[in-house]
DNA sequence: TATGAATGAGTATTCATTCAT
DNA sequence: CATGAATGAATACTCATTCAT
């Protein structure tokens, strides 16, 4: 959907119409965002906007594929790393918690997304992340089972299911106000504890050993 | 908000309009959702709308209210019932289930509303579901500790969270096609499964004696 | 346009409905007017004062009418008044003002419909008040003129008109707030002290002697 | 209020999107004037008049401010007028009557909100034609006393308003059909009899030696 | 390539009036 | 006779999109 003539602007300009469109979504979602805000937010003609991208959809699709740029980084990180099951499950969470700390916006709008009809591009969004759970937390998992790491009896979709939505609701509740404020805006220590207890949770729920050496 | 002559109504037309405005706020959400839209679909004229309910908040604080009326039968069956704390929990999660299948149009607007800034009556709306676990959930687990059914090292705030959020997934995925699309649409018999195995997961990591007596 | 229903409503019924009305009316004028703020003010049925009175328009007829009839007293008592000419307009002129300070939202009715086209009735209602200056102000100008109380040059047309303008201008500035606000609401006693200097004013610009007599 | 949109259109479109928005205010005041119509008169898209002026209101507010331009002319012509306080009275009363007769409209929108409440801009707009009273007339007759030209006992609040009141009297009898119908649509020679004659009183009931210079 | 004026179907809301009960 | 539910054309205003300059 992006033409050329956005390809062919400076760098800084396009992270600049980036920036308002993710802060305009972030903030609006996509029907209560306005284009009329942005252009009025970046300075530019309303009909530049348009030549770039062609609607309010392209842009929006053009911030989709951006926020799925930025996610591969961390899931490769957490894919390549080491350790027993727990160790790493523990790491992905870690590195899913600082993408949504480093891009509480992009974050925002999935979030919006996810349960907003008539979003242009939300199936393809949706399966992208969904794509997380399909492609590496269930390999991971399949991985620990082989190892003896978990309950021979685990039903492998179950377990994805929990931990996908543990951590899932576990970092809507560390960034976003309004979910759970209870555990919003903890200190860096406090999340960290919290994350401790979430995954001996998952341990004590999944290990092969009642999660009896955790202790 | 709801003016007296919507209640001097017919029963059965309250009903359809009840009805239409339900299905609109739960396809579309708030903003999107069209006072035009709706009436054309009633068949009625703009005006007697707006009689009813004064503004199209008016009417969503209707449909609002009508869902936590409903809710509230649910809820007091869970309160009231025996066994041991995870005998209680299972049935919580029943009636929630139970809930949201025989209204999920309810539970998609809870769902919109829940990311939708800007939605009128929204922090009232979110606090009266969130009361659930602060009123219910809450004292049932301090009850479990009490008894020694929950490990007595359990971290209450934290076991509120996470059974809060496993409840509130699971039920978005055996509900809401566009969540988790694995599981949506289940049998009865394999929904039930599903509840079970989530069951396991929670005894497992909240029980006192690891949920040995489990096996 | 009174219906017969109206004049079997109870008086003070009608009183009620009258008084309402006038309110309204003085407030808004007749396009701002809400047929809706009455009823409910009054807590009958809409139907009701449209059985009454046919439409608004013929409620504001009704307004006019009564206006008119109010207004025939203090007419009659100033045409009746002995003294020469000033003594006589004098008079006149308070007996306006009385009926300004008891009647406030009357002329504040006929204030609004002066310069408000598309009124209903607009051009009898300001006939009739017209009417004033044509069958009350002129004769008591030519009689002025036949006693030698009045300048024998004086332009009748102009003289009716200069008192007409000033009367009107004072009544205005003692009791509408908006449009001199430096005289109005003055004392009783002050309010006497201007319409003396007004009075004086016009016995100079009329009086055969150049108003001497006066000092 | 006025957008840039606006100014950057070409001069004979702005001048006829005033021109109607003038004769719609002129027919029927703030409120009953109706943009739907304007922009049929005008042969516009609704959206382009609130891009021009932002709402209803702004438009108003730019035809407030048109008249306040156009009327600074003629005030400015009459204030630096020459001759004794009568003729400078004189001429400031042609001054008003040339504005009226060539923006009659202006006038009546003028009319129309001396009596409407709830006009957005009254206050400023009435304060602004006051002014006209206080900065303009005061002065003029405080040097009219200065100079023994008026009377050494005139009171000048009481002054002041007599000449504001009867000259604008005579502007809406001259210029506006509705007020004083006998007055109204008089020929130039005509109307300039009666402002003769309306001098001829003021300076009966002001000047310092009873007016007899002027027979 | 950038601009920004123009569009027009869309939005929520009001209100005098009618008429079946 | 009184009621008040129903009407629907009217209101001001928004906004993604187009296109001539």
């Amino acid at each position: 959907m992006r033409s050329k003539t956005f390809e062919n602007l400076a760098p800084e300009k396009q992270e600049r119409v980036l920036d308002t469109a993710v802060e305009e979504f972030a903030q609006h979602g996509f029907h209560q965002a306005s284009v009329n805000r942005m252009v009025k937010q970046l300075g530019i003609a309303k009909g530049s906007l348009f030549k770039y991208f062609g609607s309010k959809e392209g842009l929006f699709q053009h911030v989709f594929e951006h926020a799925v740029d930025l996610f591969k980084g961390p899931l490769k990180a957490a894919r390549n790393a080491e350790g027993d099951t727990f160790d790493r499950l523990r790491l992905s969470l870690m590195a899913g918690l600082e993408f949504v700390q480093q891009h509480p916006r992009l974050y925002r709008i999935y979030l919006k997304v996810l349960f907003q009809e008539n979003v242009p591009f939300r199936e393809p969004f949706l399966q992208q992340v969904r794509g997380y759970s399909a492609k590496f937390l269930r390999p991971l998992l399949e991985d620990g089972m082989r190892r003896g790491e978990l309950r021979a009896d685990l039903d492998l979709d179950m377990a994805v299911f929990l931990i996908d939505g543990l951590f899932d609701r576990l970092l809507q509740s560390l960034t976003v106000p309004e979910v759970h404020p209870a555990l919003h805006g903890l200190s860096q220590g406090d999340a960290r504890q919290r994350i401790d207890q979430l995954m001996d949770f998952i341990r004590r729920a999944l290990a092969a050993n009642n999660g009896e050496q955790h202790a």
